[in-house]
DNA sequence: CTTATATTTGACAAGTTCAGACAAGTCAAA
DNA sequence: TTTGACTTGTCTGAACTTGTCAAATATAAG
């Protein structure tokens, strides 16, 4: 199971770029890029999509990846956290149905 | 599906408690209490677990509550967010087991 | 009505968090 | 030992949050 950070360096190497080249094309701190990619900072949403466009993939593969990490982070030190999820799914489902 | 604010709400007027009552038992201030009621200010871990401990409920059941509070709202608005959910959760499970 | 009490509201000060920038560091290749 | 790629440590400003106070509103009772 992967986080944003390592989809982002795959997809990167996987083109043969340089962080440099990159950072530079969205416009953004070579060495931010870099803390992004090892998940030492979490990109903004506009961020993820930028970079979904820049390597052209479907931007709700990274975002769903970046939601959940922002999620999973939230409880990763609560011994409470997977039953606290599965309450939340309900609470998803039932505020989706509302909408209907 | 009931957020933290509700079921405590619940919990003081079950007991015929009024705000002022609890919150001096708590050190608190009553607005800010009323507050948390009304999902108008999330509550800290530590409040949490006080109110449980007054009213002389599982602390758990709260908590879990409380958790999940913060992951729904974190994905509120975002159309992802079951998905994301789903994802963020065989993350905790994975993250888990290798605990074991 | 008038008073008394409970709760809510709005605005603000203080505190916390964190992305982003920069400079200095490591590392590998040549 | 120089060069280029990436990483690391540190700092700051901005955005967000919390808790408090004073004022507003609501409710009940006389």
């Amino acid at each position: 199971m992967q986080t944003t950070g390592q989809k982002l360096r795959e997809l990167r190497e996987k083109e043969n770029l340089l962080l440099r080249q990159v950072a530079a094309a969205l416009e953004m701190n070579t060495a931010l890029l870099s803390k992004i990619e090892r998940d030492e900072r979490k990109p903004s949403k506009e961020q993820v999509l930028s970079l979904a466009k820049y390597y052209k993939v479907q931007p709700d593969d990274l975002l769903v990846t970046w939601l959940s990490d922002k999620l999973a982070s939230e409880v990763k030190d609560e011994v409470l956290g997977l039953k606290a999820m599965q309450m939340a799914e309900k609470k998803i489902r039932d505020h989706k149905s509302r909408n209907k």
